[in-house]
DNA sequence: CATGAATGAGCTTTCATTCAT
DNA sequence: AATGAATGAAAGCTCATTCAT
């Protein structure tokens, strides 16, 4: 599966990486170190050389999902839906290339194979996104860019429910008719935003 | 903790009821026999004169959430978006009543204690509720009653993302400002449709 | 080896005496879950369904150590010669009916296999006979019954010496012409205690 | 902690003296290529281009500490009492110098890290102290310089008694009001000649 | 029905030892 | 000589499951 005898640098990488596709794809419970070895492709005991034990591990597999979420977050300028919409297209395209990564954000696998530090950290990451969301619709409330009469928890749910619906339509359903898992990300915001704003009532007001 | 001698029915229900409660707030590596004899109060070993294994316990658990959620479903009649409605208020009350209940149903954890059968009874049960809200709103496009110009999929997710963002909310967060965790169900359905019917804009447009 | 299923306060007792025979006669690296199993003729998994952890058997070996050491402390009263006399005789019956306890307590094997707080209980007991000894001798000097010359702790050396010679001769040696394993505890401490006296020299003062 | 590349002779010294070091201190579990490999200073694996195995390190650890007791002995000629006193003041001043080899002599830990052959090397060790100090005493009951009444063992327990209750105090115990920490070996030696030649009650007699 | 001792498989971790670099 | 990655055999411990009482 892998070349033998890689500094532990490299080793700790795919260790890291594989923690986290295991814990995605079988669940926590699979995740042990017997599992871990074969899928890196060395033996047991091995993997203890590159890690003091389990929990390190986990912690850099969160690290990894971390690295991965925060590498999807747009800069915090410009005009709040435009923001917005960087932030649903980039969250959307890491939807289509990793998969596993959102669906960790929205189970609590991750959280739960962490220790209680690691779950915060898990924590932190989603709540920095609905933070974000928040911020971008609150701002375009009040510059009447989307009805300031809707609840903003409301939309911030209805937003981040786009997103996790991706994540698990892709994950594990087949595509229907209407689906969106052929769209482009762009596509998907398009008819998002039209739908905040009001205006796919109207047919973009000729 | 409870007492001696229960005809198996009654332990059955009541181990089944300490699984789900397991998993949902402790997680499914907590799922042990010894975890689950101390909660009923029986010694481990008493756990399996009631079950054949754990799989049948865990089985047992599903059905109990499938009970849970079957109870949450409102007649197949009457116009589309009073149906969705009556769908949208028992799911929040059902969030309000018991959380634990649909926050297993948008995790995996259930599914990842289950085997494949059981995994894929509980996906049955999310998509159930899925289809029930896409024939919703499909059959509220097709009477203009909300626009239809936005994909029936995007609208799906955002309805679905109400009820787990109420979900996940009541779970692990601080109430904010505008939080929707102290509005009623039919309060937060108001908003919503509001929002799906394109009303919401042009109310305060006079 | 043994019957099966017995009361966990039985195995419990099995098991302590295992692990202090095992300290004594193979050291504490042999003192494994799996040969104590072994001796006491049950799985090694089962060990722990009588003990929390290896500490905890540890603990209970060491019980079971203080209670056969406690058990050879002669009353605190009496003529200073004729408590140290029967201390030194308990002692060495002591050496002849169960020669490990006593090697234990000058070995720091089990001190060694315990952790701090059980290495202070052994401490603690060796202080103890140390103490026991020190004051039989402070106050025959006192009385003149010895004499007031020698250091004291002379003379708990050499008592204790004489204790721990027997212990060790009894295990690993062979006999010798003159050797003390053919007499009897008292015929020893009437040979030392003409010794303290100082009238050995003189031939039973005619 | 150590320079690179030093000659293997070197290195086995090093080696050697870690491992009785660790031995003596933190007992034979401690005893892992890995913790002398930290305490010299090289990584693990190194350890083994020096011993071809861990039984080879305790076997020169062995050899160190029986030079360090050879050079502990006394030339076999004089008068028996001088003997004695040069041997039991040598021994007293390797228990200042370097307590840890006395106590190794009277634990067994080192016999038990070793395998039979080692067991057996330590135990000559000892047993050529034992003899020496037997001959010693016999030659003196001979000469009638000291009681030919008393059980020859007796009278050598209770001398090795004093080298050993030396050891052990300097180890663990803090010091009393006669403790004979502080007293010169010459000082202690001439106490138990007294006591020996049992002179020490005749003094004051005048 | 209930208990709890026993089992055996599996998991995490440690450790002596080997070997490519 | 030295390094440190890799190995495989325990060791300590957990857990589902069985079964005598």
């Amino acid at each position: 599966m892998s070349s033998k005898r890689l500094p532990t640098a490299e080793r700790q990488a795919q260790i890291a990486k594989a923690a986290l596709r295991i814990i995605s794809t079988q669940g926590v419970r699979r995740l042990t170190s017997a599992a871990l070895a074969e899928q890196v492709g060395i033996a047991d005991g091995t993997i203890f050389r590159h890690f003091k034990n389990m929990n390190e591990i986990v912690d850099a597999a969160i690290a990894v999902f971390e690295d991965s979420i925060a590498e999807a977050f747009p800069p915090d300028e410009g005009l709040p839906l435009e923001r917005l919409g960087a932030f649903v297209v980039m969250r959307l395209a890491l939807v289509r290339e990793r998969p596993e990564i959102l669906r960790l954000a929205f189970n609590d696998r991750l959280a739960e194979a962490a220790g209680h530090e690691g779950a915060a950290r898990v924590g932190r990451m989603v709540e920095r996104s609905l933070t974000f969301v928040r911020r971008c619709l609150a701002d375009a409330q009040e510059r009447r860019e989307i009805t300031p009469d809707a609840p903003l928890t409301l939309l911030v749910w209805m937003v981040i429910g786009v997103i996790r619906g991706a994540a698990d339509t892709d994950a594990h359903r087949a595509p229907r008719e209407d689906d969106l898992s052929s769209a482009t990300p762009e596509q998907v915001w398009a008819s998002l935003e039209g739908f905040l704003r009001g205006t796919s009532n109207e047919e973009e007001q000729p």
